[in-house]
RNA sequence: GAGCCACUAGCUCAGCUGGUAGAGCAACGGACUUUUAAUCCGUGGGUCGGGGGUUCAAGUCCCCCGUGGCUCACCA
């Protein structure tokens, strides 16, 4: 703790000033004031006559603060080396970075300029002509300048400039302000707003108050918080000082919500099944354990959803889904994180065919809601726009190794060897069922970085999924990769009782020879099968891997609020 | 679970083959009424992740432990 903040709240406590109010009328977030008086640039290429005033250094390439002859000012972020104090004729995209208008990939240009900074900022920085505004957000910047002080409060919105006249507030508030306000502290501040010189849309101030004191230091402004063990396990401090963090939860709300409108509009019925559940079953996995005093019985923390939201299909719902969290007691890394937040959704007298139209769907609908259709990613610019690339299979696997179905079902001492060839390590214990997947993760997965639907897979891979219409060894199963990782997976439901119990008792043998992640057997589900489930098809999809591909970020912990970590000893 | 790498001021980072622990921002004192990574002058700040060892001397070399990252294994 600060021992000079420590010190300054003690003698507020003495003068009887509140420290830790109880409310402020602050009717707007920081956007939204914003959003009044700031149009957003369409991108347009232009070209500038400015001076350079100052230059930045960033990770990669500089800011420089660039000035028109009138002294306006903007921002424009570069690869090349500007001189200070020298004019030039800029162009770069004309977009607005940090709530400021910049160029981006501004370079030197032969050009003539075609626009001035001045009618620029007269177009998109709108003169807010003294509106009287209430605002209350943290205080994350202050500069004093003898009898006026700048400051930046920001809320989870944005930021905004505060403008402190002594003269405009008196002497004492002054004061107050001089000796007792800190970067970080949460401040409530009337006045009314108007641009600086340079532009920049500023509330002057004539009353300011202090709400909330805060005792720590807050992270460094520039360069924000990078220890990555800061991030996740005070990921306040993250939020505080990182936006792109920010706006990765935004982005991460938005889908959440445009998933739930999606469903909704394809009248689809939420629901909620149990967390706790006395068999983990539905998915392969090992799951947590947990102990039910009253019940005196263990209970697992669901790896799926799934029998349950089917015994909801034989109740004669005809389309539900459910958002929610699985648990799965495995590995961490940039992909998985022990509890995760799945969608999954069934509808009848549908079959998977009609998924994947659905699902194209869906992604149109994301694209809309998210204005996001492509992302850059080091594997390549992905296209997120349907329609997507269908492809079987055994289909991609013959043509990435030349053998067929026949080889991969029916051979199995050769798929062993063949295996080991790739390098698949103990090729030689693991389960068919097993090695199949692990020979189509090598040679495979690795090309799957536009979406592409994996049609048809082998029976043996999946338990609950009804026979193939055509082949009595595949079913009607699809699993949509989009840069090598799984997104969504999904087929036609099993609803033969007498098919379903066979393939559990498959999965228990399977799971008596040492296979620790075969399904579970689930009797209630069958028994609920013979009551009859009509024709169905299901599917579920990695909500924290949509949200990393569309966020284009690569571990999962970068869109997961909280994620698991070790406890500190 | 295995291998490699990292951990230094509140934050971001320097610190070479062992020789009195550094910078920028933040903080503290001062100047400045349109600043904006403000600027200028001055000041304080450290169990170098923890523990043990080698050495006249350890942030630096060795061993153990902790946390994290990457790769692999496991797994969606």
């Amino acid at each position: 703790m600060e021992e000079f903040r420590k010190k300054k709240l003690e003698e507020l406590a003495k003068s009887q000033k509140h420290v830790y109010k109880y409310e402020f009328e602050s009717p707007y977030f920081i956007h939204e004031i914003r959003e009044k008086y700031e149009k957003e640039p369409r991108k347009d290429k232009i070209v500038v006559k400015a001076t350079v005033k100052r230059v930045s250094k960033l990770d990669d390439g500089f800011v420089l603060r660039i000035a028109s002859s009138s002294g306006l000012e903007m921002l424009a972020y570069t690869k090349e080396s500007f001189e200070p104090n020298k004019t030039y004729n800029i162009e770069g995209i004309l977009s607005r970075v940090d709530e400021k208008l910049s160029l981006i990939d501004a370079k030197v240009s032969t050009n003539e300029p075609n626009t001035t900074i001045d009618d620029i900022k007269k177009e998109f920085d709108l003169d807010p002509n003294f509106e009287d505004v209430s605002i209350a957000g943290r205080l994350v910047a202050l500069r004093s300048m003898g009898k006026a002080i700048f400051g930046h409060i920001q809320d989870f919105s944005g930021k905004l400039q505060i403008y402190i006249k002594k003269d405009v507030v008196g002497d004492e508030k002054f004061k107050f302000v001089e000796d007792f306000l800190d970067v970080g502290d949460i401040i409530g501040v009337k006045g009314k707003l108007f641009r600086t010189h340079t532009g920049e849309l500023t509330v002057e101030v004539f009353d300011i108050e202090l709400l909330t004191k805060a005792l720590n230091n807050m992270p460094e402004k520039w360069h924000g918080i990078k220890d990555v063990e800061i991030k996740y396990r005070q990921r306040y401090l993250d939020l505080i000082a990182n936006e792109s963090s920010r706006k990765v939860f935004v982005l991460r709300s938005k889908i959440i919500k445009a998933l739930r409108e999606f469903f909704d509009k394809n009248k689809f019925m939420e629901v909620e099944t149990p967390i706790l559940q006395p068999i983990a079953s539905g998915a392969t996995a090992r799951p947590f354990i947990t102990y039910h005093n009253y019940l005196e019985s263990e209970l697992y923390l669901r790896i799926a959803p799934e029998l349950y939201l089917k015994k909801l299909i034989v109740g004669g719902i005809p389309r539900v889904y459910e958002i929610g969290k699985n648990f799965r007691n495995e590995g961490v890394d940039t992909t998985h994180n022990p509890e995760f937040t799945m969608v999954e959704f069934y509808a009848a007298y549908w079959d998977y065919k009609k998924l994947i139209k659905f699902t194209e769907e869906l992604f149109d609908y994301l694209i809309e809601a998210t204005n996001i259709d492509k992302v850059h990613t080091e594997n390549g610019i992905i296209n997120l726009k349907p329609p997507f690339r269908v492809a079987k299979f055994f289909e991609l696997l013959e043509e990435k190794t030349s053998k067929d179905k026949k080889f991969f079902l029916h051979h199995e001492e050769e798929l062993k060897k063949f295996a080991q060839e790739l390098g698949i390590p103990r090729a030689y214990t693991l389960p068919k069922a097993k090695l199949i997947e692990k020979v189509f993760e090598y040679t495979v997965e690795d090309e799957l970085v536009q979406p592409t639907f994996i049609i048809d897979f082998p029976k043996i891979l999946s338990p609950l999924a009804k026979t193939h219409r055509e082949d009595d060894e595949l079913v009607e199963r699809f699993e949509l990769y989009i840069n090598k990782k799984e997104i969504a997976n999904a087929y036609s439901e099993l609803n033969d009782p007498e098919d379903q119990a066979k393939r559990f008792l498959e999965q228990k043998l399977q799971k008596a020879t040492g296979d620790e992640e075969a399904m579970e057997t689930d009797d209630d589900f069958v028994e609920a099968l013979k009551y009859g489930m009509p024709p169905t098809a299901g599917e579920g999809i990695g909500i924290d891997r949509l949200v990393m591909l569309f966020a284009n970020v690569d571990s999962i912990r970068d869109v997961i609020l909280f994620p698991a970590t070790r406890k500190i000893e």
